[in-house]
RNA sequence: CGGGGUGUAGCGCAGCCCGGUCAGCGCGCCGCGUUUGGGACGCGGAUGUCGGAGGUUCGAAUCCUCUCACCCCGACCA
C-alpha cells in the first residue's frame, strides 16, 4: 500500500482526550478517532491490525475444533428474561424498543442467544461436545468508558460457547481453549499469564483470565503471582497464608476503655498506642443490599469487597455513609467497634480468630477498647476470608511468597456449568435415556482490546512497536526523496519485491521532509523500516532496520527481501 | 449516580474574573518560491452558528438560567 492512497492521519499533538499512551498513540498514529463516549472508528491502520489478529482467532480456535458462527447484535429481550439474568445485568445492558413497541437489547455477550440456538436443536449425546464461536461487536453501556479501546461501550469480542454432556468431557474442552489461548497470545507476541478469577455476574463455578503483564498506567488490575509455584490469581480472588502471624498471646485479659484523642485512623490510634497496625482490629460498615453489615478485619488490611460480597450472597455492596454508620455505632466515624452492635452482622475475618487481646473503637469518640477478644467480649455471625492479598505474604498452595503486578485482561474463561442451560431449559438425552442441561462454558478474548494492550506494553517514547504479527505492515519503505527519480526507482523496485514475496509493505510515496516521515514511521510502529537515501544508494544500498532497535544494516537493493526475512525471523 | 473540570478553526490552546477593535495564537490545510537524512523557511491565503437554547444589557465568547456533550476521581465492570 501507498501512503498517498491509503488514510493514516497521524497527528503532531497530543489529544486532550487520550490518558494512557497506548490510547494516545492510537489516536496519533492515525488507527483510530472517536465518535462519541467509548464508540470509536477504526481507520485504515486499525482495521489491518484487526485483521491480523482476528485471523489468528481463527486459526487457532478452527484448530481447536472450535466452530465458527455469526449471532446478531439485536436480541429479543424475551430470550434474556429466559435465562433470568435481563433482570440482574442491570444498566450495562443497552436496551431499546422498535416500533412496535417491542423491547430489544444489543448483546454484550451470547450465552443466551447460543443456549436458545441449541436448545431444542440438539437433543443427543452423540452430537456432543461441540464448540460454537464468533467474532462479533458487542455492546456494554459501560458505566464510565476511559482508556480508549481498553473499555469502550462498543468493541469486537470473539466469544465462543462449549457444550459438554459431563464433567469429564468439560474438563477437555475447557482446558482445549485454555491451551487455544495460549497458542493465540503466543502468535500474536504477548505472553500472558493465567490466573484465577471470580466469576461475578458470569455465574458458573471457576473461572480464569488472561493477562499481560504490564509495568504502565494502563495496568487495569492487580494480580497475584506465587514466586515459586504456578499459583496466580487476580485480587479480587487471591487468598494467601500470613508470612509473619504474630504471636498468640495466652492469657486472655479484662477489656480496658482507654481515651485516643484525636486518634481516629489505624496510623494515628497506633502511633498513639504504640503497637502496632496488626493488633487492631477495624470496624468497617457495609450496606449489602441496603442493610447494614459489620466487617472486622485487621488493621493491616484492606478489605476484599468481592470475597464479602460472595460471601454474603448480595448483589450490591458499598460503604455505609457516615450518616448511617454514626446511627449505627452511635458515635462519630472512626470508633466502631464490634461490642454493643446494635443486631446486624458481624463478618470477622479468619485473621482475627487467630488474634487475642486486640483494640477497636469502643463506639465512643475518642475512645479505644483495648484486650478485647472474640467469643468472649462479641460474638461473630460467621468467620471468614474476606481480605486482600498482600505482597510479601505466603502462598496459599506452597512455601513460596507472593508478589503483586499490574496486568490487562486479554481473554477470559468461564466454567458456567448448567446455569443457563438450566434455567433456560436446554436439555440433551445422554446414553441412559435422561434428560440432563448442557455442561457449558464461554471464552473470550478482547479483539480490539489486545492490540492496544500490546500497544501498553511494546513502545517508546517515539510511538508504538508492534510485535511482528499483529502490526498493519511488516516492513516501511521511506524513500528520504521519492520525488528524486532514482529514489523513487529503487523505492518502486523494492516495494514490488516485497510485495512479490507476500511482504505486507507500506510505501511513504510523500513528499514530504525526511524527518516527518521518520517521525511518523516510529509513530505508526511498522517493524522494519527500508529507508532509501543518497549516500547509500549510490552504492545501491538500502539501509534496513527494526524499530525495536538502532542498528543499521546495509543491504543490496536485489538483497532486500532475504535480509527481511531474515530480521522477521529474528524479531518478536 | 455522587464529586471535580472542559466545550473558542482539523489538532493543541489563549481570551472569560474586570462585558465594548477579542475572533486570536501555534501546528495543520491551500498557493508560489527557496529548502530537502529526524516534525524546514519566506511571502500570500482559506477556515469559526465562540457546544445549544433562553435571559440581562445600548452592546455578550465574557454575566445569569436551563440544557447537551466530553474528560478526570469514585461507585461498577459478562
Amino acid at each position: 500500500m501507498r501512503w498517498t492512497q491509503t488514510y493514516i492521519p497521524t497527528l503532531r499533538e497530543v489529544p486532550s482526550e487520550a490518558e494512557l499512551i497506548s490510547h494516545q498513540y492510537l489516536l496519533r498514529g492515525g488507527y483510530i478517532r472517536k465518535l462519541a463516549a467509548g464508540v470509536y472508528i477504526y481507520l485504515p491502520l486499525m482495521q489491518r491490525v484487526i485483521e491480523k489478529f482476528s485471523r489468528i482467532v481463527r486459526e487457532e480456535m478452527n484448530r481447536a475444533g472450535a466452530i465458527e458462527i455469526t449471532m446478531p447484535v439485536l436480541h429479543p429481550a424475551e430470550v434474556w428474561q429466559l435465562s433470568g439474568r435481563y433482570n440482574t445485568v442491570g444498566k450495562e445492558q443497552m436496551r431499546l424498543k422498535d416500533r412496535h413497541e417491542h423491547e430489544l437489547v444489543l448483546g454484550g455477550t451470547h450465552e443466551e442467544i447460543v443456549t436458545y440456538l441449541l436448545k431444542g436443536e440438539l437433543k443427543s449425546y452423540k452430537q456432543l461436545p461441540i464448540n460454537l464461536y464468533q467474532i462479533q461487536v458487542k455492546f456494554r453501556d459501560e458505566i464510565r468508558p476511559r482508556f480508549g479501546l481498553m473499555r469502550g461501550r462498543e468493541f469486537i469480542m470473539k466469544d465462543a460457547y462449549t457444550f459438554d454432556a459431563d464433567e469429564k468431557s468439560f474438563d477437555v474442552s475447557y482446558q482445549k481453549m485454555v491451551d487455544a489461548y495460549f497458542a493465540i497470545f503466543k502468535r500474536a507476541g504477548l505472553d500472558t499469564r493465567k490466573v484465577e478469577s471470580d466469576t461475578g455476574a458470569m455465574g458458573g463455578k471457576a473461572a480464569h483470565e488472561f493477562m499481560l503483564i504490564v509495568d504502565t498506567e494502563g495496568g487495569e488490575q492487580n494480580l497475584v503471582f506465587c514466586d515459586r509455584c504456578e499459583y496466580a490469581a487476580n485480587m479480587e480472588k487471591a487468598t494467601f497464608r500470613e508470612a509473619n502471624p504474630p504471636a498468640l498471646e495466652s492469657e486472655l485479659h479484662p477489656v480496658k476503655e482507654v481515651d485516643t484523642p484525636q486518634a481516629s485512623t489505624i496510623e494515628e490510634v497506633t502511633a498513639l498506642l504504640k503497637v502496632e497496625a496488626k493488633r487492631l482490629v477495624k470496624t468497617l460498615i457495609y450496606l449489602g443490599d441496603g442493610k447494614p453489615v459489620a466487617a472486622l478485619i485487621r488493621g493491616d488490611r484492606g478489605l476484599n469487597l468481592t470475597k464479602l460480597k460472595n460471601h454474603l450472597g448480595v448483589n450490591e455492596l458499598e460503604m455505609a455513609p457516615p450518616s448511617i454508620v454514626e446511627k449505627i455505632t452511635k458515635c462519630p466515624v472512626g470508633f466502631a467497634g464490634p461490642i454493643g452492635l446494635p443486631n446486624i452482622p458481624i463478618i470477622v475475618d479468619n485473621e482475627i480468630s487467630r488474634l487475642r487481646n486486640f483494640i477497636t473503637g469502643a463506639n465512643k469518640f475518642e475512645k479505644h477498647l483495648i484486650n478485647v477478644n472474640l467469643g468472649r467480649d462479641f460474638k461473630a455471625t460467621a468467620v471468614a476470608d474476606i481480605v486482600e492479598a498482600q505482597a510479601g505474604e505466603k502462598c496459599p498452595l506452597c512455601e513460596g511468597y507472593l508478589t503483586i503486578k499490574r496486568g490487562i485482561e486479554v481473554g477470559n474463561t468461564f466454567m458456567l456449568g448448567t446455569k443457563y442451560s438450566a434455567s433456560m431449559g436446554a436439555f440433551f438425552l445422554d446414553a441412559e435415556g435422561n434428560e440432563k442441561p448442557f455442561i457449558m462454558g464461554s471464552y473470550g478474548i478482547g479483539i480490539t482490546r489486545t492490540p492496544q494492550a500490546a500497544i501498553e506494553k511494546y513502545h517508546d517514547s517515539k510511538g508504538i512497536i508492534w510485535p511482528k504479527n499483529i502490526a498493519p505492515y511488516l516492513v516501511e519503505i521511506v524513500p528520504v526523496n521519492y520525488e528524486k527519480e532514482e529514489h523513487k526507482k529503487a523505492a518502486e523496485h523494492i516495494y514490488k519485491e516485497l510485495v512479490n514475496n507476500d511482504v505486507d509493505c507500506l510505501l511513504d510515496d510523500r513528499l514530504d521532509r525526511a524527518g516527518v516521515k521518520f517521525n511518523d514511521a516510529d509513530l505508526i510502529g511498522i517493524p522494519v523500516r527500508i529507508t532509501i537515501g543518497e549516500k547509500s544508494l549510490k552504492q545501491r544500498r538500502v539501509e534496513i532496520k527494526y524499530r525495536g532497535s538502532d542498528n543499521v544494516e546495509l543491504v543490496e537493493l536485489d538483497g532486500v527481501v532475504a535480509v527481511v526475512r531474515k530480521l522477521l525471523s529474528q524479531v518478536n
